[in-house]
DNA sequence: CTGAAAGCGCTTACAG
DNA sequence: CTGAAAGCGCTTACAG
């Protein structure tokens, strides 16, 4: 028992306490916890007793300094904002947990990582890092990748085409399969589209889906139908309202996430107009609650939970030995319900 | 630089290296990014420039073992599950951050901590632990409290009254008010409860302020118009469609939180009938979405995110100075929109 | 199969 | 105001 323990009113078993009490080194002990070397039958079921009798185990800290690992990954989060980081969270958290890691999470907040003088999270308290997209800056991802230290990148292709593995969604194919639905379906021409912030990968290739679409239904781009929805309810909802105040004619909005097409739903309800008789909305995520709306969502589903699960195993295995797969595209599934005008569905 | 390092294609530098680039002793540049000790003004320039030079940040392992501080702390959950935590762990990681804490996610999943060889989190990877309902046992809460490591308890008293600091929201007024709302303006007196979870205290305490308010205003108690709301979407939307079927009469229905109301309107359009027209529903929370609901959600708001920063903000006292307030309430407010039957609120 | 010993990168009395 | 040295609790060659 150290005096600086003491002091805390804490009195942790070490190690040595183990070894002693099982009469071994501290060597053996070692080995018998990380289950490497060889180690007696006997002599480990003394050791394993010894443990449990004494509630100990290993402190983290010094394991770490030794091995060189700290059995730690770090999230990166712009910030920290529901609807799609959660399903996010749980799949990252659910492979962390099983995998034996544990899991840091750390909200940039557009604070340059590197110019703090103790950084919050990095290569020194973590293992490797899961990156959501606008999080880091570029010469932040490129600073951990001339350091060889693990990153995967979430929702974002690597800059420069470096080898770092990425974890992405078939943005483009769900747009257009929910405009193809507009299209098909419903017997709509004029589709609004609200884009997402400027930059986003996402944003950019559910855009070009949209493209796509009206092109192989020969229906023209008309880019007045074009306008802000910025991944955000407020935002949309301005741009709509807009819209119709101009009188801008239009028979269904593809709104670019589901935040933006309730923004446009609520936008359409001001202006006194019905969702989806007289005028349909569609988004895209399958967030937490579209089921639930009135009317409920037609939207593409991405496997968010999926993405999360996915790019912490690219993770591990990166960490463990050092490959990956450079690209992951993960499939979305068009969901059907009643904001788009279909009326006999039977899910939910 | 070391082999092992070298290996991982990793070379970071120590304090040891900043110490030589600025000529003094390890000593020192200690002193200089602690700000602890007496150092020269011209000696503590060189040493920042040396880190600034190396790209130097502490390695936290080290820092720890040595110190006895690992500067994280851990937030526990039952699971990861969104509505409810998310503003609460955007509150806790706010106030981690501008404390200079790093913040640990770990889901228990019912798995005893103890009885894990290498226990996931706990006193051996942190300086502190933030507890919400449901993640641990009282035995384990027990466990922390004799080592006197530092926990907060969130929407949970400590077992024995022991003097652990709890946040609480003011359930039982908060649980009045929107009773209350709906006897004395909307005239409703067949008002059903959806309770929660048996065990949670946030239920019973709203359970309690629904009795006190029909107490107040003469109306007896109807146990038949009491059921299983669970905190749960399905749970509460089963319950609800039964009532209809068994042609329960009731012309309001008080969810135990926003999740439970979601399902009860569910059901309720489930069976034909509308909200608030036919049934007026209310909820407790105000979570995400709840106000961009048709019709808006009537409900009780939780200052979540203020409940997560004052958690957070009672750990880093408590581990600190090692005190703290025992008992945090929170107050809550009456939000209401139109699913109680109001139409005239400016408010969105 | 087991142990003695070096050392990971820091902080902190102690001495000056 | 500064430095030399001990030591935090582990892991890992090395030797036997």
């Amino acid at each position: 028992m150290n005096i600086d323990a003491a002091s805390k009113g804490i009195s942790r078993a070490t190690i040595k306490d183990v070894a002693k009490h099982a009469n071994v080194s501290v060597a053996t002990v070692s080995r018998v916890i990380n289950k490497n070397g060889q180690v007696a039958k006997g002599t480990s079921d003394r050791v394993w007793i010894a443990i449990s009798e004494l509630k100990y185990t290993p402190h983290a800290a010094a394991k770490g300094l030794r091995s060189h690992r700290t059995q730690t990954v770090g999230f990166l989060v712009p910030e920290i904002s529901a609807p799609f980081q959660f399903p996010l969270l749980r799949g990252i958290e659910m492979i962390a947990r099983k995998s034996g890691y544990s899991l840091l999470i750390h909200a940039t907040e557009d604070i340059p990582l590197l110019s703090q003088p103790l950084r919050p999270i990095g290569e020194h308290n973590t293992d490797g890092l899961l990156v959501l997209v606008g999080s880091l800056t570029e010469e932040e991802i490129l600073y951990f990748y001339r350091l060889k230290f693990p990153i995967v990148l979430i929702c974002q292709s690597a800059p420069q085409s470096l080898d770092i593995p990425t974890i992405l969604f078939e943005n483009k194919s769900g747009a257009k399969k929910i405009v193809d639905h507009l299209i098909e379906v419903h017997g709509y021409r004029r589709i609004a589209f609200l884009r997402g912030p400027a930059k986003m990968e996402d944003s950019y290739w559910r855009e070009q889906g949209y493209y796509e679409s009206l092109k192989a239904h020969q229906i023209p781009i008309d880019l007045n139908l074009i306008g802000m929805g910025e991944f955000d309810e407020e935002a949309a909802r301005i741009t709509v309202k807009n819209w119709m105040k101009e009188k801008l004619e239009f028979d269904a909005i593809f709104a670019g996430d589901d935040e933006s097409a309730i923004g446009a739903i609520l936008a359409i309800h001001d202006m006194g107009k019905r969702v989806p008789q007289d005028i349909a909305v569609v988004g895209f995520d399958d967030v937490y609650l579209t089921h639930a709306r009135i009317p409920p969502l037609t939207t593409v589903r991405n496997p968010i939970v999926e993405m999360g699960q996915k790019a912490m195993q690219q993770l591990v295995q990166l960490i463990q030995t050092g490959i990956a797969d450079m690209k992951t595209l993960l499939p979305t599934e068009l969901i059907i319900r009643h904001s788009c005008g279909c009326t006999d569905n039977t899910s939910e």
